[in-house]
DNA sequence: CCTCCTTTTAGAATTGTTCTAAAAAGAGTA
DNA sequence: TACTCTTTTTAGAACAATTCTAAAAGGAGG
């Protein structure tokens, strides 16, 4: 049994969903002080394509992984960079009907105002 | 008149849609053997704000620079790695529709064979 | 204890982009 | 032309997330 990988996946799944590899490492050293953000990297991909957890890659270059490996989508919040879940309905099968070329895959990342800054006190009210 | 960013927005207005900036580059460079990289970048920037063209972020940390400014879809070829623009109707109304959340903004990319690559010679016919 | 294969480590390398500070170029005024 | 002010450009360093490399460590089976 490979313990750092196992320790690495409980990590994500005992976190509320979406994590960068900087803050899975941080998490994941506290357990074993003397890892290494490689480590933390080869496993992430391993994990990924053994089909554990999934990776959601980023235009900004901070990629996330998500505990949860089926199919969704995701929404950035402008407000305070949390990655969060995304109900768009079955969107894989609106973009292949509508789309004019053939669709493999995609990549989205919608841009919002996640519900905990919504309800939060960045308001305007003065 | 500012001529070298004239120069990079007729580059890319000449060039069949999208390039990436080292292109961009390496194509104005023939005007001004003399630029610089952060030339480009900086003009780019200003061309963006300024609305003249389009900045498209992917995942792979290669930017595309569209010379369509106007919002449309975009396919990234998986065999040739060029980007293609895609439509899909309107699909900012769709996602706002359906979505659980507020959509701001999207980042949306395609991953596609183009018609190009479909036509040419890397099928596998034996 | 040996051998083989996988995992981990340490640290360098990569890549596209951004930053910084100094130099150069323009524009307007006298 | 000379002076000032602002914008643009240059050169090269810095950055940040990820990937790579080669060596060391670990574990399983015989």
């Amino acid at each position: 049994m490979v313990q750092k990988r196992a320790a690495i996946l409980e990590v994500l799944r005992n976190s509320q969903g979406h994590l960068q590899a900087d803050e899975i490492f941080r998490r994941v050293k506290q357990y074993y002080p003397n890892m290494v953000l490689a480590t933390v990297y080869n496993n992430l991909h391993a994990l990924t394509n053994d089909g554990y957890i999934r990776h959601i890659k980023t235009a900004t270059g901070a990629d996330f992984y998500d505990k949860t490996p089926t199919p969704h989508e995701h929404a950035l919040c402008v407000n305070c960079g949390k990655l969060i879940d995304a109900d768009l309905g079955d969107l894989a099968a609106h973009l292949r009907e509508r789309a004019d070329i053939p669709v493999l895959s995609y990549d989205l990342i919608l841009h919002t105002v996640c519900p905990d800054c919504d309800n939060g006190c960045d308001q305007n009210n003065t």
